[in-house]
DNA sequence: GCCTTGATGTTGACATTGTCTACTTATCAT
DNA sequence: ATGATAAGTAGACAATGTCAACATCAAGGC
């Protein structure tokens, strides 16, 4: 019900909403949230140092749309993943994709947004996560510690995901793979534990 | 060296530094990194509000200092827990920690520093790193994923105390266990493959 | 006992930013 | 047509980070 009219008298944007999230979005996967001022993203949007807040109450409403954008590309991509390749395969979706929008996840994760507040980014989120424990839970319905189990796997490929965004892991520890390989090696390199677990050193 | 002279005429404080350090320390748990203003920090320690320029050229310097203490006492904590609990302690350890300072964990890893340009905090924080990973990799000298499951150790502890922090643990996954509890269940809830890895599901 | 000197603090200024209040203009339903 | 209302603008304000200029104290050489 917009995206119609366009370039009449520059008053009236269009559909600046949708502009702002845009143009926001690009500032933030180029310099980081910090560095996300709404005036600034309301001059390349080309109007007003006000206009924003006709449709966002406050800056932390804006980084709750571009959060709650990037919750749904996660989710789309974990859902494609989940077709192709399985359970690894999501794994290193989840990888592939905090990499590619390394600002995007920190501010999805980052906890600078109280998430209650935000409907919509706290909605988005959580059916996100609903598919993704939903997978993990199908593959050991009644177990144990299935349920454990894929805490242990997500926070596996989140923490790999911050470790590696963050340049904290040591070059030495890729010993030359290219990086898919390594993230595919390392998930490779654990394995779940469904029964009752026995105690392991 | 220091600590010596105190409260006489109030110029030249005595040791401002630390005096800083410790209420941003304070204002940073409480608050958060964002919250983190300079002149405030300066208000609460009793000084003018360009005082601090005297001890860090800029805001981001103060934060890369609550940042090595924090992975100071990071390092600290994984050295006890390695002595006492081996290498699942150490997990439990870096867990806790992060729960006990969420805000400190954060700015440790939140990447809003950059580490490059801070040289205390970037020895500290990779003696921190190659003592934990001197650890892991201690474990299983030469196997050829070793190095690998290490890696991957580090990020299941990482992910899940950032996903604890986060809130982002439906409660229902606990299942009623106390958190310390969960965390261990959660950390047993897998095993690391130290020969050559056969594909999984 | 002074006086210079460097480190440490202070005052004042400036540009930027988020946000508030009031005013203006375009759009749409009647 | 018209009038209500959504969308944008203009201007103000307090805070903040940071810069430059000045002030004060502690110490050491004379």
């Amino acid at each position: 019900m917009s995206t119609s009219r366009r370039k009449k008298h520059a008053y009236h944007h269009g559909d600046l909403q949708a502009a702002l999230v845009l143009t926001a979005g690009k500032m933030l996967e180029k310099e980081g949230v910090e560095a996300l001022k709404l005036r600034e993203v309301a001059r390349q949007a080309g109007v007003s140092h006000n206009a924003p807040y006709r449709h966002f109450t406050r800056r932390e409403a804006l980084l709750a749309a571009l959060a709650a954008e990037g919750f749904e590309w996660l989710g789309a991509a974990q859902r494609k993943a989940a077709e192709a390749g399985g359970l690894r395969g999501m794994g290193e979706a989840y990888v592939s994709f905090a990499l590619a929008h390394p600002q995007r996840f920190r501010l999805m994760f980052g906890g600078q947004i109280r998430i209650a507040r935000h409907v919509r980014l706290r909605e988005v989120a959580m059916r996100t996560f609903e598919g993704l424990s939903g997978a993990l839970a199908a593959r050991a319905p009644e177990a144990h510690g299935a349920r454990d189990a894929s805490v242990a796997a997500w926070s596996l490929v989140h923490g790999l995901a911050l470790l590696l965004m963050g340049e904290r892991i040591a070059p030495a520890a890729l010993g030359g793979r290219k990086r898919d390989a390594f993230v595919r090696d390392v998930l490779s390199s654990i394995r779940f534990v469904v029964g009752p677990a026995q105690p392991a050193a």
